[in-house]
DNA sequence: GACTGTTTCAAACGATCGATTAACACTTGA
DNA sequence: TCAAGTGTTAATCGATCGTTTGAAACAGTC
């Protein structure tokens, strides 16, 4: 039982190859002499550095996560709810959480294979996660949730809370599902580039989600 | 080169198999041994009926999307644009193609092991579809992805094709997030019963989905 | 009862898997 | 200078992978 200590060099390259290798064929479908080699080492430094296959994996997994600042940490949090000014301080939360977690979820490099790689690992462990990264996921998506069922609560406060809850379901699952079946979608549009305008995108769930919570503001034209 | 004839019994077993095992664990996780173990089969079965382990899981990929009648089955075809009444019977049929289909999604887990597994790949193959799974896939999404256009054109004329295309993307989404998460969502709701009124979730689902599509009908309260 | 074709089986095949080993190069501190 | 420790390597381990094989079991036909 090796304590796995680092030399940084050989140890990212492996974890680099890793996010590729695991995020292009998945966990089973990827063999560590085919990591090693795209980190130009030896497949027996996997076992050496990670502990084993299981070990490296993890360690993508987390190298992932890490990968950006939480695109909340620059989000104002919601003012209490009898504070003059609330809704309307919750109205442009909401606006700017569905802003960032769309941003986050969507935005790469193009030019970046490895921050591709890293959307579509992560992808994959949010639809069904191991139950070794389970802690990672949740601890990363936690104050997500937190955050938008604030802002519903002072959007819509005459809605008890399993309905609020429903309202976070379908805002959090129509973005959710977009990211999960990009595959499928990029099928169906026959443009296997197809977000290729992020703002429109954005501007589209922040419109639809305020509509769907019922926010007079973001509806079109009110009949007369 | 076998032709791969049918002898229904096994077959038919081995495909059973074959789902709930790929799954849980993955096509690559998955190993045929063990397949056939669930099947009360021998392994090299696989082969002789199949042509392998690619042949059974695309056959099990296929019984898994004709595993029930389509919803869209007792669905009215919605009228053509110019048609008097065209866009009352487009809302409707919107609701009912809606109502229809998160019934189906709900009530096909907790009866049939085999069914809530068959979900599971479903989800898998449209995050990320295999190229020889992409043509099984767009064949069944097809006709459910037509008609809800068809129905978005007519209640929105002023859009273009890729606004609708959102539209529909984010209507099938928020239900196939919520579907597709049910676990997590219990979890979070600490309720392994989440959703005991089945009709307040279609409810739910309906009146986001008009609102956020921007139907004057279901907006709860104009501003005046 | 012999012939034909289909279905099933145990056994084995070669390939590849993740993990281990022993040797080697190199640095470091005593 | 030497012993210890670290990083890396090729070679090899036993296990398991998907597939192949040859024969047994079964059905139907003459």
């Amino acid at each position: 039982m090796a304590p796995c200590p680092p030399h940084q060099d050989t140890r990212s390259r492996l974890i680099e190859s890793a996010i590729l290798h695991f995020a292009a064929k998945g966990y089973d479908g990827t063999g560590i002499r085919e990591i090693a080699k795209g980190a130009n080492a030896n497949s027996a430094l996997v076992t050496y550095h990670f502990c084993g296959k299981e070990g490296l994996f993890l360690e993508a997994l987390k190298a992932v996560f890490s990968r950006k600042t939480s695109p909340l940490a620059g989000l104002q949090p919601p003012l209490p709810a009898g504070a003059p000014g609330a809704r309307q301080a919750a109205l442009e939360g909401l606006r700017a959480y569905l802003r960032a977690f769309i941003t986050e979820l969507m935005f790469c490099d193009a030019r970046d294979p490895v921050d591709e790689a890293a959307m579509v690992l992560m992808a994959r462990e949010m639809q069904s996660p191991s139950e070794a990264s389970a802690p990672v996921l949740m601890a990363h998506v936690e104050p997500y949730v937190t955050y938008l069922m604030a802002c519903l609560f002072l959007l819509r406060p005459d809605l008890d809370e399993e309905a609020l809850f429903l309202m976070g379901t379908s805002i959090q699952g129509q973005v959710l599902h977009f990211r999960n079946s990009l595959g499928i979608i990029r099928l169906l549009r026959g443009n296997p580039a197809f977000p290729e305008d992020l703002e429109k995108l954005i501007q589209h769930f922040i419109d639809f989600s305020l509509r769907g919570l019922g926010v007079p503001e973001a509806f079109p034209q009110p009949r007369n």
